[in-house]
DNA sequence: GACATTTTTGACGCGTTGTTGACGCGGCCG
DNA sequence: CGGCCGCGTCAACAACGCGTCAAAAATGTC
């Protein structure tokens, strides 16, 4: 579920906004003014924001100049000034997006998917699994550790929904194929292999965890 | 330096931006329709795309799907329609940002700007391997050494992102072409090449490294 | 047209990886 | 208390992928 935030003032839009995000399956937060802004983005941590530069108490180039300092969250601008200094500086300034109002939702929905399925498909593309940094963007692992190719599958799935269980049909399905969905020997043959090679005590593991009968799960 | 492939069929829009985009140290290329922009881009590996929807051969969302099937590469789209439907088409077909004529030059570039922003951090013409430095804005070796055209390709698209693991499928579609995809045999032969003519130890290379089954990787 | 360079194609040895079968252990249930 | 199922582990084999050598075909150059 994306999470995002609101930075607006206008009741109507707020309404008209949470309304239709929620719909569609948002999560949605909503900041009145800049200050609010920076302080619920540091901890409701959005994919995406959205923001109004008509605030009361901060010019808008300073909302996000205050956001990029500690985040690369994609940002949309909404602004009823059209004037293309207005949209330089907010571009300039760290913003992805910029909608001059009045917008068209559909529109800004559109837009607003463009901007996070940059971010997204990656989701976070580092986690740490014992002593060792697992990269997915780069397919690299700290220390002197290599993966084969059905490792690396296995391991991605895993790691794609983290602290979620995926179900042993799941991860036969989508690493070796329809028809082996039921070789749950391969799932214990190569989560053992993963386990010996990232886990500090393989017999106990504490990231790559099994759920009997139902399949394996991922704790970061 | 920022290679832009600019798409259009107006001779005047191409005269404005390949003159106003090459003034500020862009490198352009031009398409005049949408088959040439795929062909194009599959040459001259652009690192955005400036696409004008108005083109006589094709559908503003086939080139974008057509690019979209091989590069993530951005996508600002240029349209004289205004009405949401065609901006939600361009961008769900996975253009990343859509700017409508008449449009403010300043205002593009700030959107170029906004979108290489995301992709390209990081951009190093010159690097080293073994006791030779690289420099692919010259196309120039210290030393005695000389790569052929393909050696090229290949060592650019490794080079290009430093430490990331590069899939066969990817290299073999880039520099040889899609219909050359399980063709690996290429690639061995190409790797042991560079590495003989870089590499300190061409039997153990410390920069061009293979990782089995997978592809291959450049380590800085 | 002759030559050198580059690309394409084929084949082989060897190490790695994927696959398969079997065994022991522990928990769950009757 | 005893049997059964699921999980972890080990060992063995087959299959594949990589590096390498060699040579033919294509391309460019004079």
């Amino acid at each position: 579920m994306t999470r995002v935030l609101v930075v607006d003032d206008e009741p109507q839009i707020i309404r008209a906004l949470r309304i239709n995000l929620k719909a569609r399956g948002y999560e949605v937060e909503i900041a009145g003014d800049g200050a609010a802004a920076l302080h619920v983005a540091a901890h409701f941590h959005p994919d995406l924001v959205v923001l109004d530069l008509g605030l009361p108490d901060m010019e808008g180039t300073e909302v996000i100049a205050g956001l990029r300092g500690w985040t690369t969250v994609p940002i949309i601008v909404l602004s009823g000034r059209a004037g293309s200094t207005d949209k330089v500086a907010a571009l300039d300034a760290g913003a992805d997006d910029y909608v001059t109002k009045p917008f068209g939702l559909d529109e800004l929905l559109a837009r607003m998917r463009a901007v996070t399925r940059r971010i997204q498909p990656s989701g976070l593309p580092s986690v740490e699994i014992g002593a060792h940094t697992v990269d997915l963007a780069t397919r690299a692992i700290s220390g002197d550790v290599r993966l084969t190719p059905t490792e690396w599958q296995l391991l991605e799935h895993l790691v794609r929904h983290p602290g979620k269980l995926i179900t042993q049909r799941e991860l036969l399905h989508d690493v070796w194929g329809p028809q082996y969905q039921t070789e749950t020997n391969y799932l214990r043959q190569y989560m053992a292999r993963l386990r010996r090679k990232l886990e500090h005590d393989p017999a106990r593991p504490r990231h790559l965890l099994t759920e009997p009968g139902m399949g394996y799960r991922f704790q970061p």
